[in-house]
This record gives structure tokens, sequence and C-alpha cells, in this order.
DNA sequence: AGGCGTACCTGAGGGC
DNA sequence: TGCCCTCAGGTACGCC
């Protein structure tokens, strides 16, 4: 499930590879995951030579020569894979191939069809209602903490939704919790000062971790190259039902928050 | 307006 | 072995 640190070395990938090619056409193999439709999509993306790639959220933001920039999400099980000249055999279950003017391409593809790639005009306002970066300046302690103000959702479900704060996903946010010692299911706006404190800085210090290592592989994620990442390995609760609390050794319990697994430690996270 | 439940999908895995 | 059922989850959307 691509979140942010996914996201991040996906498009880091992108930018490596991808940077500075001309998109020759783009074959759609599935016209609901496009838009604009299909034809209109396909004359305005040929000839858009690529600028850059970058991120934004949990959405992969391609760059194009023109202005426009061609947004991705990868919901929980698109791909972007990137393919040399010659390669025969798209990646499995690509639903928009695009072709470069040096033959090599970039498979969009993803069996559970969720994913959506959208071309946005220069000037089109898609990311107005996506919330903080968790790693930029913006998210600094007082913004985060206004944000938190008020409300009385589970701060698990606060963390899940993206016009707050964007980037976020099922394993980071229980990582997070768990790491600011915070019960998932606390009204949000009945955290303390120093839960604030110390959820600001998991965050931060949680998803920085993992884009060290390059993501988190709990299924089939792999990066714009095809490679799995590492830090699956280093989670301290996501998935870990009936293991050992990592700081006390109690059971991890798994419950469920707004119909979503929710892992986290009974004794640790009270506050 | 905010919060909640459900639809969208298909592969994987468990039970029998 | 094979079939059926359930689960996984990010977001859009409809509803209260």
């Amino acid at each position: 499930m691509p979140e942010l640190p996914e996201v991040e070395t996906i498009a880091r990938g992108l930018a490596a590879t991808i940077s500075g090619k001309t998109i020759a056409g783009a074959a759609i193999r599935l016209p609901k995951v496009v838009s604009p439709e299909p034809p209109l999509f396909q004359q305005q993306i040929a000839g858009e030579h690529i600028a850059g790639v970058g991120r934004r959220g949990k959405f992969v933001v391609v760059r194009l020569g023109s202005g426009r920039q061609l947004v991705v999400h990868l919901r929980m099980t698109g791909r972007l894979i990137v393919q040399p000249a010659g390669t025969t055999d798209p990646e499995p279950y690509t639903n928009v191939l695009l072709t470069f003017a040096d033959r090599s391409r970039l498979c969009f593809a993803d069996a559970r069809q969720f994913g959506r790639m959208r071309l946005a005009g220069p000037e089109e306002p898609w990311a107005a209602e996506v919330g903080l970066e968790p790693l930029s300046e913006d998210f600094s302690f007082d913004r985060f903490s206004g944000l938190l103000d008020g409300r009385t959702t589970p701060i698990k479900v606060f963390l899940l939704d993206q016009r707050r704060v964007a980037g976020l996903g099922n394993i980071y946010a229980c990582e997070a919790l768990w790491e600011a010692r915070i019960r998932p299911g606390r009204p949000t706006g009945a955290l303390s000062k120093q839960a604030r404190r110390r959820l600001h800085s998991s965050i931060q210090s949680v998803l920085r971790r993992a884009i060290e290592m390059r993501g988190s592989s709990v299924d089939d994620y792999v990066d714009a190259e095809g490679l799995r990442g590492g830090f699956q390995n280093q989670l301290s609760v996501y998935g870990r039902e009936g293991e050992a609390c990592l700081a006390c050794g109690r059971s991890i319990v798994r419950t469920v928050l707004a119909q979503r697994g929710t892992w986290w430690c009974r004794r640790c996270q009270r506050r």
C-alpha cells in the first residue's frame, strides 16, 4: 500500500530515470483510470517533455514541459514501472502504457483498478484539498496542533484524513501512534500538549526512517525499478497482532477503527 | 460541516 | 484438489 515513503521512493526513481524524455504516445487499456477521457488524454500528452517528477501527499506528480502535470494516485495496488527500450512484455495488469521517444516506457499497472492518472492543466488547482506536507517547513507544531483542536474523531482516523495531513496511510498512522504512545481511539482534540508534541515528532521520524529504507513492502509494493522496500522489517506494530511489543513485551492487539485494522499496544499507548 | 458507512476491485488465504 | 467465503484498504460519494 503506497503511502508517503513509498510514493516518495517511486517519485525519486522516476525523476532519475524519465526526466528529459519525450512522450511519444499513450496506450490506454482501461479508460476509466484516466482523465480527461482517452481521446483527449492521448492528444494532450503526446509530444510532452518530462520536466521532472515530484510528490504531493500520496500523489506522484510528473511535471510536463507545457506546464501540465500528470498526477498519479496508486491507491492500494498501483505501480509505476519503467521499462527499458526493447522490453517485450508490459508489466502485468498494465492499464496505461506511456511510450517514450527513445522506446523505453512507463507502465501504470494496477490489478485492483483503483489507481488513477489525471492530466491537469498548468493552473488547475488539483491539490486544493490536500493537507499539510508532514516533511515540509509548513508542518510546524503550532499548525499541526491547530488542526487537532476541537475535533472529536479518533486520532487515528484524523491521521488518515488526507485533507489535514497528507501522506499517512494505515501503516504509518499505526506506527506514529505507537511511537508517540497514544491510544488510536483517543478523541483528537483531547490530546495533551505533550502528546501532540510527541505525535508531531513521531510522524516526521517514522516517515523519514521509512524513506531511508525505500518504503515498506508489506504486500507487493515495488518502486519504479521493481525493487522492494526494506522498512517492513522495522515496523513496530503494524501487522504484528499477538507478537510482543518492542517496548514492553505485551502482546500487540488488533482492533478495528473506521473499518480499518489498527495495531497497537494496550500498555504503552494509553495517552 | 463533519462524521460515518459503503462502493469500488481482485488476489490471497483460510476452511471444509 | 478445488471451491467458496472473507479480508485487505484509499478515496469518493451519499447520507444523516
